[in-house]
DNA sequence: AATGAAAATGATAATTGTTTTCATATAGAT
DNA sequence: ATCTATATGAAAACAATTATCATTTTCATT
């Protein structure tokens, strides 16, 4: 592994090596808008070098969640799932909408002022009143998609 | 199984008998304020009777979610937890504080109006926006609990 | 460029939560 | 009391994830 890209620092900082299998995988996240299981990260990594191991895949997500790059979600299917924390187009935080009929998953982040306003409000509210320091938080909107709705 | 109990009829309703291992559960989940894992409850039935097994618990709680007397949460620690979505006190809808460290999960229902105002807002304008029928939706705030913040 | 210690990896086995299978037992309508 | 659909328990199967450990790779130091 040769040449450095901007994440580099961020993985020595965290004491974590720059490896072509970590790079690939976070080149696999990037160009994605779906949220994939390991599974599927895993067969992606298979075709550019088949002898990657599932368990690498494992362990690297779990790296990069931990580093803050990379938020799992489990959506109640038994398996769970990856998404870059901060990805190119700059999305950041948002919520989801998960059809319960064909599993399909919808980002959902254009909050209005109102539902910003009213997360730190929320947030002020819970710290008063539980004493509970909230450092996130996430919101799974289930329901049926515009195609299952008409089946 | 002789007398009947207000829970007959949903039962009946559900083409679902009632049987002494379904009556315990619900009595253990009533008689709860924790979110008891399957284990949990497993345990519990098993005081009252050794010979009932863990995959009628789990067939139960499955049944219990699917009639929508109880609610199945995952709260990250891999598995499954259940709360009766109607219980003695009337404590309906909420939401859940959890402890990133300790583990600790606390109810948080007493919404305000602002919250509510939000809440249907949002569903309209999702229907709007991405054609997506809402059915309900679950949030989990992840955070440091009052003792794991002194530590 | 060669060296070496710390970190990463892959193959395999082990674990864990959950589901399936199937023969037997039970609920509850008749 | 009888009968049939439903519920059950034991055991095996399953699927996702994690642990183990010997080998390889990274990268700071020579
Ligand atoms: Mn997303
Ligand atoms: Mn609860
Ligand atoms: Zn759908
Ligand atoms: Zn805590």
């Amino acid at each position: 592994m040769k040449n450095k890209c901007w994440w580099h620092d961020k993985f020595y900082n965290f004491g974590a090596r720059m490896t072509s299998t970590r790079r690939t995988i976070i080149d696999i996240l990037h160009s994605t808008r779906e949220h994939l299981s390991v599974e599927d990260i895993f067969k992606k990594v298979h075709e550019m070098n088949p002898s990657t191991g599932l368990t690498t895949v494992y362990r690297t997500l779990d790296l990069l969640e931990q580093m803050g790059m990379a938020q799992k979600y489990i959506f109640g299917d038994g398996k769970a799932r990856y998404e870059l924390a901060i990805n190119r187009k700059g999305k950041g935080y948002h919520h989801h909408l998960v059809c319960v009929k064909c599993k399909t998953i919808i980002d959902y982040s254009d909050f209005t002022n109102n539902e910003i306003e009213l997360f730190k409000a929320t947030k002020t509210k819970l710290l008063k009143k539980y004493n509970f320091k909230i450092v996130n938080h996430v919101t799974y909107f289930y329901g049926l998609c515009g195609k299952c709705q008409n089946l």
